[in-house]
Order: structure tokens, then C-alpha cells, then sequence
DNA sequence: TAAAAATACTCCATAGGTATTTTAT
DNA sequence: ATAAAATACCTATGGAGTATTTTTA
């Protein structure tokens, strides 16, 4: 359970097909339809239906509402983390400046 | 970035230390190191000083205090994506029972 | 010195790529 | 007929394990 799967998602549903969320992300596009594969073996369900234009199962639009959210939320708590790393090593800087 | 590192990031704080946590969790206690040294690594910042018991640094006890809520809003997607399909086969079964 | 974490390897699973086939418009 | 997704197959990275060494209380 990924979450460059969740990022590989939104990707398609802004690009509208899989083939350009491939290009987006630098990716081959047999790597998008396995790891959506993936995602909905993981979810234990199905997300699009398949056909020319990449559309949302009922439950995919649900997840859909859902995941930028937890995305956005989880880059809140990285950049926090990485935040107070970065206060620290400047408070060590100071102490060095002052020794 | 992955669901399972956090969980097992938690699971440390819970038991105590890797070694517990590595039973907890069924991993040995060279995988625990190798998923938090990874963690850390994707993260850029360092969660643990080690020592006999595994104490936060103050960049882990923040990730620390964010991360139950990380976790717990990605099973609260992924159960609401699940439950919709569920009353989606419900409905079709009905269905088929009425045919 | 003893309990825990890190290291050094080994192995295997799987993520990702290429080429091709199948599907849907 | 054609644009897109799925499949089959292959490769390589890296996740997980075993055995050992290094820490630290």
C-alpha cells in the first residue's frame, strides 16, 4: 500500500487516460495498469471502468474524494518532521558559531 | 513510502523496542531496522537514538504524534471505498435474486 | 556482560520495462 | 481503423531473512 499508487491515481484522473498519467510520470504505461492493478487487489475493489477515457466506478469516486486529501495529509507530516529536523541543525549551528 | 513502515514505526513505540516489535509484528529484527533506516532515509530525518530502548529524537516524536492520524485516515479511506463496493454487490445480488 | 541494534551477506518477490495482443470506439 | 488498456515475458532492484558483529546500559 503505496502511496506513489495514491499519486498514480489522481494522476489518471487528471490526465483522463492511463497512457498520459504514464507520460506525466515517467512512466511505461503497462507500469500504470499494474499499479492499478495493484491498488484495487490491495482495495479488494474496482476503480475504473476501462474503455478509451479513464472513468470512475462509483467506488472509485468515492476514493477519489477522498485521496488527495491523504495525500495532502501526508505530506503535512513529512514536511513537519523534515521541519523540525532542519530547526535543530540550525540551533546546533548556532552553538558551534558560539563555542 | 509505505503504510507498513509506519505501522511498524508505531509498533516500536508501543512495545518498546525493535526487537519486540520485530515479534509483534513477525518480521525479524534485522527487517525492523532495515524499515525504519529506510524510513529515515525517505524522510531525511533520523526517528530513533538508539539504545537499549528506542527513544524518539524530537523529529520523531512529532512524526510520532501525526502518524496514528496517518494511519487511521487511510484505513478510514480505504473502508469507505470497500463498504460502498460491498452495497454494490449487495444490490446486485438482489437483483439476481429477483431474476 | 547481556540485551538490543547494526552489519554483511544471501535469496527471492515484485516493481517496472519492452513488445505484443486485445479491447472499445 | 485506431487509440488505449491488458497481457506475456523479462530484468533488476530492494525487501526480508540468517548469522554475526557491534553497541550501550
Amino acid at each position: 500500500m503505496d502511496l506513489k499508487e495514491l499519486i498514480t491515481f489522481r494522476t489518471i484522473i487528471q490526465e483522463g487516460t492511463f497512457s498520459k498519467s504514464a507520460m506525466k510520470l515517467n512512466y511505461a504505461q503497462s507500469t500504470i495498469t499494474n499499479q492499478i492493478q495493484r491498488l484495487e487487489r490491495e482495495l479488494g475493489i474496482l476503480l475504473f471502468k476501462r474503455g478509451w477515457d479513464a472513468e470512475l466506478t462509483p467506488a472509485g469516486k468515492i476514493f477519489a474524494e477522498e485521496v488527495d486529501k491523504l495525500i495532502a495529509h501526508w505530506n503535512f507530516v513529512s514536511d513537519q518532521a523534515k521541519s523540525l529536523q532542519k530547526e535543530e541543525i540550525g540551533q546546533l549551528n548556532i552553538g558551534i558559531m558560539c563555542s
